[in-house]
RNA sequence: GGGCGAUUAGCUCAGUUGGUUAGAGCAUCGUGUUGAUAACGCGAGGGUCACUGGUUCGAGUCCAGUAUCGCCCA
């Protein structure tokens, strides 16, 4: 039956219908954790990274060397924060046509990974032998270079993983060897004592990790140093000065008693006799040592006392009085008692005062007989079992024997003890290799490297200058199994033969076998078919048994790849790591740079800051927040690397759940608008609708000038890698130019006008370019998401064939617009913003419109002003761009221009809901405004 | 304890050689729209520019000190 009113019967629904509404399949919700995946494994199918490499081939080379992450645990969010940096500058500059390969790497070797396997193996009941430890410790390394690989590929960061560098391989293991060997033929290499942690029973050296501080009680002594050659004191009586230490068993190896130079030393007198201690602890002094009726004296400058000569209380030996600036006034005399051999501290001031580094005791832990140690203390074990430790007694009774003993208290305090056989550990000086920094003016080359390097920030150049100005000697060897052996051979007189060409012969092999021959093999296996200098020649030779300093490792990195790998090339343009690393990687590899190589191993160094959480404060050690993979299973990649991309990364970082937010909030309007460009350039073909850019409408031209605008302050801030910068311009780019003004008010004719209609296809070819642009200048950041919608635009579905990461940065001149037409608009929309909205919106609180599309604007201004005639020139494009329905622009004789807004006239126009001073007939359809009229015509509806 | 750095709205950032009433975006609140709809528009509130002192006609901006935080070192 047919119905007699067939508007009736035509629900609304259907003029709805005859609009263009946005079509895309372009899915409004990113779902990142489940749809970046399988872009991934599409990245890897199609060869993603060798296509860019190839792409780039001719071009520039843009060399960033990594820093290689630890291989013992899951990826930090720092190292997630560093690699997603590193990857958004190289798809930067692989987009501006760089050759920017990237090259990962990982440092295996080290302390924390051999003491987490021991660990692991003795719980359960194993100690191996090193090479079999080392085995492990291998194995354990490369299952975590699985796990981080996989970590560091989830966050989207695009590498040569085939070329991927270990410091395990035998052939960088050789260069490390081979770099060491230049160390040693230049003469820089010597051996000299140092003092490290001591576990006696185990008979080795422990690192800082291997020790467990616990509660002890020690023995604390208070003992005096008679001073001889004091007169310019003008101090008739015996003068003394008053050590206190709590290891007594140390004082056979003082060489020295130290005091502050800034602080007072006061006399204390008591029974004829005078001792000196630091004033604001006299009473204490004076009270444990029960000094009763003792009365203070002149006092004096820590640093007058320097130099004066004291007796050993016990060895025929002068201990002179020495200044250093830690000593302390929290316990004591302030007067310390300095064995070099027997203390960090005491063996920087030992150097410094050009003290011996004495340490008269053997593996066992007990004195040797060395001409100076007493006869009674001399094979007495320094070790303590069961709270007893029988050199402290002896030492004791000697000093009392010398009157020199004048307190013994117990004193509780924390202190090192050895992690496996839970024994207090001693501090002993032992031999070790050291490398010469000043010698051949090798600290002044490097200082003068680094300033021919640029920093980023700029205050880095202050951090590694005064980290290479003030260290020491670099002490190269350590006690342990994991690491590269030092390739030192030792007679049966223990003289070391440390031999550059025997280094490169050892080398060779090593890059065949690896470092483990050394371990595997006798000393004569190893030396088999090497020349050794004739002084050795038929010597009976031992291997050495340290390995090498793991910054040694990582500091030949740039040696041992960017010499090496074909397609990479020396010196780096960045390096790019926390500014943690003035002190460590980018110290370690310009002195490796500079010695084996003459000059440093990067042109430029960014650095970062540490991760904090929402408070500012150092980010708390609970797993879930430090782990990389925990955030991008719960927000996806795309919205780290945009909070990755949203702060300063030079400062500190800040990470919290709320941020993380704030950040999706920011990511939805991105994408939204992505969609919303998508959608109405469907239909959209460039090759046959495409509108000349003279022809463009003004708006459109306003709208490519803001993106020409917007793609130069982009650029801009990624030169200078400020990521940040870039970053807020998008925000307010997608934010405020498109979605609040572009997008709002394109959307009268991009919905109702004919698809034909030369205004509506010039806003698509606009729309087009923008599009264009916009998702190339995220691609760097927002990889996934910009490779997405790129696959949609170019017709290719979810997972197109071609890659935004294909496609060239965007340059300003990519832009064609006419910069009048565009800054007229420009005013306009700046006068819609400052004077227009206000109006309306009042009229909205009224309750007199709801959508601005009911309003019109009222304009009154003077005839000679300017704008009156901008308003004039572009009447026919003011309701579009003030979005309402209606504009009047008119004269007035005198005063400022004003504006008003009142309820639009005429009739609503069904169809695109302006309001027109007449409705006309659309047959079935009804009436509807002259232009929609139109559209329906040329639609072939009516 | 020392060196270096940071500190502008609840959050992330701007703020040019010192110059009117310190700006954005997000968030919040109010509101409109319901043809970008788990989307979009409009409006409002919100800052002693960490603090104290100094230089200057004038300081977020220059200087000194203090506090808090971070990195490195001891």
């Amino acid at each position: 039956m047919e119905c007699a009113n067939r508007r009736q019967c035509r629900p609304a629904m259907e003029l709805k219908d005859t609009l263009n509404l946005p079509d895309t399949d372009f899915p409004m919700r990113g779902n990142l954790v489940k749809r970046e995946p399988s872009r991934l494994e599409h990245w890897r199918n199609m060869g993603l990274y060798e296509k860019i490499q190839a792409k780039n081939a001719n071009g520039p080379a843009f060399i960033l060397h990594d820093g290689p992450p630890f291989t013992n645990g899951d990826v930090h969010i720092g190292t997630a924060l560093n690699k997603i940096l590193k990857d958004s500058i190289l798809r930067y500059k692989s987009m501006q046509g760089f050759r920017a390969p990237y090259v990962p790497g990982w440092d295996c070797h080290g302390l924390p990974i051999e003491f987490k396997v021991t660990k692991d193996l003795r719980e359960k009941g194993k100690d191996l032998p090193p090479h079999q430890l080392r085995e492990a410790c291998a194995d354990f390394s490369a299952s975590y270079i699985e796990t981080q690989r996989s970590q560091f590929q989830r966050l989207g960061v695009l590498a040569d993983w085939a070329e991927e560098y270990k410091t395990m391989k035998p052939e960088y293991e050789a260069t490390i060897l081979r770099t060491f060997a230049s160390f040693v033929e230049q003469g820089l290499v010597y051996r000299s004592k140092k003092p490290v942690y001591w576990s006696i029973p185990c008979e080795t050296a422990l690192a800082e990790a291997e020790v467990e501080y616990q509660d002890h009680v020690s023995p604390s002594i208070w003992v005096r140093f008679e001073i001889s050659g004091h007169q310019f004191l003008h101090i008739e009586d015996p003068l003394y000065i008053v050590i206190w230490t709590t290891t007594p068993w140390t004082l056979p190896a003082n060489l020295a008693v130290a005091v502050h130079p800034d602080l007072e030393y006061v006399e204390v007198q008591h029974n004829g006799a005078t001792y000196l201690v630091v004033q604001q602890l006299a009473e204490s002094f004076i009270q444990s040592c029960s000094l009763e009726g003792a009365t203070l004296g002149k006092t004096h400058a820590g640093r007058e006392l320097e130099s004066l000569q004291a007796n050993h209380p016990f060895i025929d030996r002068k201990s002179s009085v020495v200044l250093a600036d830690y000593v302390t006034t929290e316990s004591g005399t302030g007067c310390v008692h300095i064995a070099p051999g027997h203390g960090l501290d005491d063996y920087h001031t030992g150097l410094k005062y050009n003290l011996d580094i004495y340490c008269p005791l053997d593996d066992q832990g007990c004195y040797v007989d060395d001409g100076q140690v007493p006869a009674e203390l001399i094979g007495v074990s320094v070790l303590e079992t069961k709270g007893k430790c029988p050199a402290n007694s002896a030492v004791l009774s000697i000093l009392k024997e010398k009157g020199a003993l004048l307190a013994v208290k117990k004193y509780e305090h924390s202190y090192p003890h050895c992690w496996r056989s839970k024994t207090p550990v001693v501090f002993r000086a032992m031999d070790q290799w050291f490398v010469s920094l000043d010698a051949h003016h090798m600290r002044e080359k490097v200082l003068k490297q680094i300033d021919q390097v640029k920093w980023t920030p700029d205050a880095g150049i202050k951090r590694i200058r005064s980290a290479v100005e003030t260290r020491p000697d670099w002490c190269i060897s350590r006690q342990r199994s994991w690491g590269v052996p030092i390739p030192v051979f030792y007679d049966e007189d223990k003289n070391p033969l440390l031999d550059a060409d025997v280094i490169r012969s050892l080398a060779d092999k090593v890059a065949q076998s690896g470092t483990n021959i050394w371990f595997e093999q006798s000393a004569k296996d190893l030396l088999q078919d090497v020349n050794l200098p004739a002084e050795f020649d038929g010597k009976k030779l031992t291997k050495g048994g340290d390995t090498l300093d793991v910054w040694i490792d990582s500091g030949c990195s740039h040696r041992a790849v960017l010499q090496q790998n074909e397609k990479l090339s020396w010196p780096a343009d960045l390096y790019l790591e926390g500014s943690d690393q003035h002190r460590g990687w980018f110290q370690s590899s310009i002195w490796t740079a500079v010695i084996a190589d003459g000059s440093a191993p990067y042109k430029n160094v960014v650095t970062h800051g540490f991760i904090v959480d929402e408070k500012g404060e150092k980010i708390s050690k609970s797993k879930g927040a430090m782990s990389s993979d925990g955030w991008v299973k719960k927000y996806g990649a795309d919205i780290m690397r945009l909070w990755v991309a949203s702060q300063d990364y030079r400062g500190d970082i800040r990470l919290s759940e709320n941020h993380f937010k704030l950040i999706s909030n920011v990511y939805r309007g991105v994408r939204n608008t992505l969609m919303y460009q998508l959608g109405n350039l469907a239909g959209f073909d460039p090759e046959k609708n495409a509108v000349n850019p003279a022809d463009l409408t003004p708006i459109d031209q306003w709208a490519l000038m803001q993106t020409a605008a917007f793609a130069g302050r982009v650029t801009t801030a990624m030169e200078a890698y400020e990521f940040h910068r870039a970053y807020q311009e998008i925000d307010r780019f997608v934010g405020v130019t498109l979605s609040r003004i572009y997008h709002a008010i394109l959307k009268d004719r991009l919905y109702t006008y004919a698809p034909s209609w030369k205004e509506r296809t010039s806003s698509q070819t606009a729309i087009y370019t923008i599009f264009r642009a916009l998702v190339r200048i995220i691609a760097p950041v927002l990889t996934f998401t910009a490779d997405e919608a790129w696959s949609f635009h170019t017709g290719g579905g979810e997972l197109a064939d071609d890659s935004i990461h294909l496609q060239p940065w965007p340059k300003t001149s990519d832009f064609t617009y006419d910069p009048q037409i565009a800054a007229d608009i420009d005013a306009l929309i700046n006068f819609r913003e400052e004077r227009v909205n206000l109006p309306l919106e009042k009229l909205r609180e009224e309750k007199i419109i709801g959508a601005n599309l009911e309003a019109k604007v009222l304009i009154m201004a003077k005839e000679e002003e300017p704008l009156f005639k901008l308003l004039k020139k572009y009447a026919n494009d003011l309701p579009e761009l003030f979005i309402v329905s209606q504009v009047t622009v008119d004269a007035k004789a005198e005063g400022e221009v004003e504006v008003s807004a009142a309820h639009a006239d005429g009739e609503r126009c069904p169809r695109s809901w302006r309001w027109v001073p007449k409705l006309v007939s659309a047959g079935d359809f009804g009436e509807v405004s002259p232009r929609d009229h139109d559209a329906l015509k040329a639609l072939n509806l009516i």
